[in-house]
DNA sequence: GGGTGCCTCGAGGAC
DNA sequence: CGAGGCACCC
């Protein structure tokens, strides 16, 4: 029975779907179908253990998982539930979606107000900021921005400042900005994002009512990507699943990248503790790599100490061999990966929407951007400058926030004088003062400076506390700007109960001026404008919405979208996105670039061991992104702050190269049998020259334009590295040494200082008379040897 | 009150 | 190199 749910699923997978009671851990790595599995476990709670939807919670990590098992599930029961018995009452989201939802349904409990607004990192920030200035504290002294992490640990961790350890001194101003920030952020009716999970954990432990109503609801829970749930969402599922103890967790010790979000693997073992006698799976068979992409996953990922061994299998065969590269600098290494994406597509070996590539930091996507916009080629950038960062989002969305919560300081503060209307910092800091001495809101005060005692901004009790208005502090030219942005913005605050919020939108731009400010008549005023427009859009989405929550709907999403939810598919672009925003993900084609130390690993990890083992972790969940086609590309040198750096080759490119050694044998690479050194060379010259060392356009025939050193041929850099590693001038003589002359194309002539051999390839130190010493890559430089 | 320009410091990843 | 902070000028 239900077999037709079950087709196609091994052993494995199967037992993860049917095991319906008790707590069950299943340990999927990449590529094992754990997203199938989740889907078909709903679905089979659904059709076969009779689980009414509203029973199911299912908890992932970004809104495009969370929708994308709704979609699946779909497809598995859409005909079998009829919609009147509504299985659309399953609950998928995101931990912080969830909360959202529960805090908002709950908000009496909770002690808060439901027009509560959420604050993103940047408001944190600013809140962190606000509390050391009221302390009088300097911000020299204590970044803000450690103070927002410490207090950020700190709620993930479930630490109230009343329990912050302070240990040092330092800790003990943190536990006062701690304390100043919370109250910050209540006279805000503000949440940050680490509230959303801990007050939720703590309105479940306070109030035994709300945890059993919810325990008695949702009598099962799934929860994807457990590695990464931290303290706090940790408990969260604990006390959820306590009473039912029908919990099916999902995770990958290897592919834990979050520890900086308060991320711990650890949970995992955890979970076999709070619930023993759990059920647990391995799901070891990989359904999207070849054996040569394991391999190399494997490689990496073995030398980590803290991890439960496990073996990835796959029968889709070895497949192609992969591709180590070496470019001369960033520029070199884009135009690396934009010629051979063309390459491969003008074979018909890929399509442009089958190509990622990936990258330690967002701020490595610059260079692969020019290149892809130099060649014509669309691509998608995932993440960086986001769409919600964007000034005039940030910007029309405080207009919105204020309306729906003229608690919001921040925001107020924030649109006040934007656009200008003679409101100085003078002016807004008195504000400020003011009501904080009257114990109200920044708009309540200025209700009250417009005599408006029948404000909405006004609390009710605070109402009746005032027969006439206070006395202010603003002079008249002050007081007149106060009042002209109050009447607009009580208008506002009329017309939010009848127009959708897309109407409330347009109210507030053309009322408020900013559409008029916004488009001063230059092209990116009117780019600034199309962007309001699909934030507009977007808007229009709540229209259908019931009206008292369409405003708290809109807000609460685009307050929790990610960078991930912008991917959508798209056959016609190649994927510009980072190591970490590709969990999850898979394509035909991977690029991994800037595979340099301080890079990929990242700098910050070198001194800690922990964060090293989470760097190769990264790199795991990058290799295994891939499905047939892995290219791993390092640059000899690379422009960092401005600044030209040479870093050293990954640790990672030695790790693969030497597992490359140990098992292939001669095999060449996907790309060009013929990836002799002599050929080698002209890798560097077909590509576009852009390295401040520029060599003479390519005079290589077109069809050796794209060799690369590939593991397993002869010219890899596994048969160099292992006698590298014995003496640094390996078994392949050095072209160069001290003393010789060169000529080189752009500097002329000169003479070699030094010369070591790298990766792949070697690095010559010669001086030039009058222009300097330079270190050159010999194969990019295109050295000679002036002999006479 | 608002704008401009210089200086400093900084960018790891994100719900 | 870039954003944000601050001083100085209009």
């Amino acid at each position: 029975m239900y077999e037709d749910l079950l087709a196609g699923l091994n052993p494995a997978q199967r037992e993860a779907v049917t095991t319906v009671t008790g707590p069950v851990l299943v340990l999927a790595g990449p590529g094992s179908g754990k997203t199938r599995v989740l889907a078909h476990r709903v679905a089979y709670l659904l059709r076969a253990a009779g689980a009414h939807p509203r029973a199911i919670m299912a908890v992932t990590f970004t809104n495009k998982a969370a929708a994308e098992m709704r979609e699946r599930i779909n497809r598995l029961v859409g005909e079998a539930v009829p919609s009147s018995t509504g299985w659309k009452g399953l609950t998928i989201g995101t931990f912080h979606s969830i909360c959202a939802r529960v805090l908002r349904q709950e908000a009496a409990s909770a002690s808060l107000s439901d027009a509560y607004v959420i604050f993103d990192d940047g408001e944190q920030l600013t809140a962190a900021k606000q509390a050391l200035r009221d302390l009088k504290l300097d911000e020299k002294l204590y970044r803000p921005e450690a103070m927002r992490g410490a207090i950020s640990k700190a709620k993930n961790e479930l630490i109230k400042p009343a329990d912050f350890q302070a240990d040092t001194y330092w800790a003990e101003v943190a536990r006062r900005v701690y304390a100043r920030y919370e109250e910050i952020l209540s006279a805000n009716n503000a949440l940050d994002f680490d509230d959303l999970l801990c007050r939720t954990v703590y309105l479940l432990r306070d109030v035994p009512e709300v945890l059993h109503r919810y325990q008695d609801r949702y009598q099962y829970l799934l929860v994807d990507e457990f590695q990464d749930t931290n303290t706090a969402q940790y408990e969260l599922v604990r006390l959820l699943a306590d009473k039912r103890r029908n919990i099916f967790a999902v995770g990958d010790e290897d592919q834990s990248v979050y520890s900086w979000r308060g991320a711990d693997y650890r949970n995992v073992q955890r979970f076999r503790e709070d619930f023993p006698g759990a059920h647990v799976i391995l799901l070891e068979q990989n359904y999207r790599s070849t054996q040569t992409i394991l391999d190399i996953a494997n490689a990496v990922i073995v030398r980590n100490t803290h991890r439960t061994p496990k073996t990835l299998r796959t029968d889709r065969g070895r497949g192609l061999e992969i591709t180590i590269h070496e470019a001369y600098d960033e520029a070199d290494e884009a135009a690396f990966v934009v010629s051979t994406i063309q390459r491969l597509i003008s074979r018909g070996d890929a399509k442009l929407g089958d190509c990622a590539v990936m990258y330690r930091t967002n701020a490595q996507s610059r260079a692969l951007e020019d290149a892809f916009v130099a060649r014509g080629m669309p691509y998608r950038l995932v993440g960086g400058t986001r769409f919600y960062q964007r000034k005039e989002i940030k910007d029309a969305l405080a207009y919105l926030r204020l309306t729906h919560n003229p608690a919001d300081n921040l925001s107020l503060t924030r649109i006040i004088n934007v656009p200008p209307r003679s409101i100085g910092d003078k002016t807004i800091s008195a504000l400020a003062a003011w009501s904080t001495e009257l114990g109200l809101s920044m708009a309540a005060a200025l209700a009250l400076v417009a005599g408006d005692l029948s404000s909405p901004a006004l609390p009710d009790d605070v109402r009746s506390r005032f027969t006439k208005p206070p006395e202010h502090p603003f002079g008249s030219a002050a007081q007149r700007s106060l009042i002209a942005f109050y009447r607009v913005y009580a208008g506002w605050m009329a017309a939010k109960e009848h127009l959708t919020v897309a109407g409330l939108l347009d109210k507030i731009a053309e009322e408020a001026g900013y559409a008029t400010w916004l488009r001063d008549g230059t092209e990116e005023g009117e780019d600034r404008w199309e962007n309001l427009q699909e934030l507009h859009s977007v808007a229009a989405h709540y229209d259908d919405f019931p009206p008292e929550l369409r405003l708290t709907a809109f807000l609460e999403e685009v307050a929790l979208v990610s960078d991930q939810d912008e991917l959508i598919e798209d056959n016609d672009r190649a994927t510009l996105l980072t190591l970490h925003t590709a969990k999850g993900l898979e394509f035909p084609v991977v690029f991994i670039v800037g595979l340099e130390e301080n890079i990929l690993p990242h700098s910050r990890s070198q001194e800690d061991p922990d964060q090293m083992e989470e760097e190769r972790r990264l790199m795991y969940v990058g290799v295994t992104r891939a499905k047939d086609r892995l290219y791993l590309v390092r640059a000899f040198r690379r422009t960092i702050w401005g600044r030209s750096e040479v870093n050293e080759p990954s640790r990672f490119l030695r790790d693969v190269a030497q597992a490359a050694k140990g098992t292939k044998d001669g095999r060449r690479s996907m790309d060009d049998a013929r990836g002799t050194g002599a050929s080698r060379n002209a890798a560097f010259g077909g590509v576009s020259s852009r390295g401040a060392v520029a060599p003479a356009p390519s005079r290589q025939p077109a069809a050796v334009s794209q060799p690369s050193p590939t593991i397993g041929g002869q010219t890899s850099g596994a048969s160099r590295q292992s006698s590298a590693a014995a003496k640094s001038s390996d078994g392949r003589p050095l072209q160069f040494k001290p003393g010789d002359r060169v000529n080189h194309g752009l500097f002329g002539e000169g003479i070699v200082l030094k010369s070591a051999s790298t990766l792949d390839d070697e690095e010559v130190t010669v001086a030039f008379p009058g222009k300097g010493t330079k270190t050159l890559l010999a194969s990019f430089a295109k050295l000679r040897k002036v002999t006479g």
